[in-house]
DNA sequence: AAAAACTTTTTGAATATTCAAAATATATTT
DNA sequence: AAATATATTTTGAATATTCAAAAAGTTTTT
């Protein structure tokens, strides 16, 4: 199996995105959630990741699941590097919308050379977010991920800076812009209510706005004292 | 077979450049030169085309060779476009080498969407022509490729303008440039010598620059009084 | 036109990737 | 712990793409 192939680098990116998910203590993932991101039948999954596991970029445990060695690891790193490096590019150089860079992005990632990558890095002045807050990994494949609230779990009649949206879907993103929940705005969670499942945010001189708790899961903030 | 496979609209691709480098009465491709362009054996490229047959985008004909139906002339243009335009955009926006950025576009033409050629195309300001001076085709397929000279059939001691390079080698490129011979720059056939098999061309306030017959007749020029 | 040279096609096999469905293992419920 | 439900692996087969080498066809040389 090629080790640079589009497929086996989707791959180690599912993993490690599913790995970074479930922050527990076994950072073992089930086949079953990879076959699931990667939309293939479970038995496809498994033939991979033995694969996988021949060239030493992950450790497959039969019946329990998968995760990445180091070098996996920094290969997941690097594909992740150009997806984000290219959709902050194609926002900020292009005017693309947050909302379709993702769909453009999957592609452009696996096709875009280092060269063209660190161009672009350069070009943006070596930024450490893309456009939905996602942290951008170095080029040795490190990843510094702050470990954010929600609007969970965050304090309520506080103000906040949103720091990254971790849904990627075209539509939701482009309700959020609608209502000015984009990355680096200030905010504020005025009410929460468990059993109305709806949390109520307002944006700095924006209109209230009220969201479900399964999608003000995926709004992350930072504490504005962060930044002094 | 997947009707926009990379592998599909390489064939498409080299099929297209073939018949256009042979302007002869015949304009069937043989296999042969085919595969030979794609860097596969012969019997792959049979097999392929075979294909692509069934498919509509070409006509072969046993022991003769290949060549587009209109539909396979469309999709080869479009990959031309993506192409040439990303050529142009990787040069213009990220100030690459045009040396360096037919490699780059060579896997960059198959992940771009048409959204994306479409925003560089504006944003270029819709233009005719990549860094090498060849033709951009139109969203619709439609290519104007016009009749240049080469340094072999041109005028002698007559200001030209250097319009074309047909040729992607990076080192063939990196020595043109450093010799000022790049597309859009006048220039001057001072002599030419079919026995010693030289071309001493001058670039405008450049020094003079002796190249091989095979080089000169890569390189194409428009007569300065085209451009009134 | 027969022989030689060259080109093209065919055949058989390999790799990468996938699915469907049967077989097996693990986890959960009773 | 047996029965049931769920997850995973295995098996057999398919598609896309490729190669090597044998077979067949075409062209060129003598």
């Amino acid at each position: 199996m090629p080790l640079r192939s589009s497929t086996v680098e989707n791959y180690l990116k599912a993993i490690y995105k599913a790995e970074i998910a479930q922050p527990d203590g076994n950072h073992l993932v089930p086949m079953g959630h990879l076959a699931g991101s990667l939309g293939v039948v479970p038995g496809t999954a498994t033939t991979m990741v033995k694969a996988l596991a021949e060239s030493g970029l992950v450790i497959y445990e039969p019946y329990s699941g998968v995760r990445l060695t180091s070098a996996g690891q920094k290969l997941a790193a690097l594909v992740l590097r150009r997806h984000r490096l290219m959709e902050l590019f194609l926002v900020k150089v292009l005017g693309m919308s947050w909302a379709e860079v993702h769909e453009e992005a999957e592609h452009l990632e696996h096709a875009a050379s280092d060269r063209l990558i660190d161009r672009i890095d350069n070009m943006l002045g070596r930024p450490r977010v893309d456009p939905h807050g996602d942290p951008i990994p170095d080029p040795d494949g490190t990843v510094s991920t702050p470990h954010y609230q929600t609007l969970l779990t965050c304090p309520i009649e506080t103000t906040l800076e949103l720091a990254r949206v971790t849904d990627q879907d075209a539509d939701f993103l482009r309700f959020l812009e609608r209502k000015g929940l984009v990355p680096g705005q200030l905010i504020r969670v005025e009410a929460r209510d468990t059993v109305a499942d709806h949390v109520l945010v307002r944006g700095k001189n924006e209109r209230q706005v009220s969201i479900g708790m399964r999608a003000a899961e995926k709004l992350l903030v930072s504490s504005t004292s962060d930044f002094p």
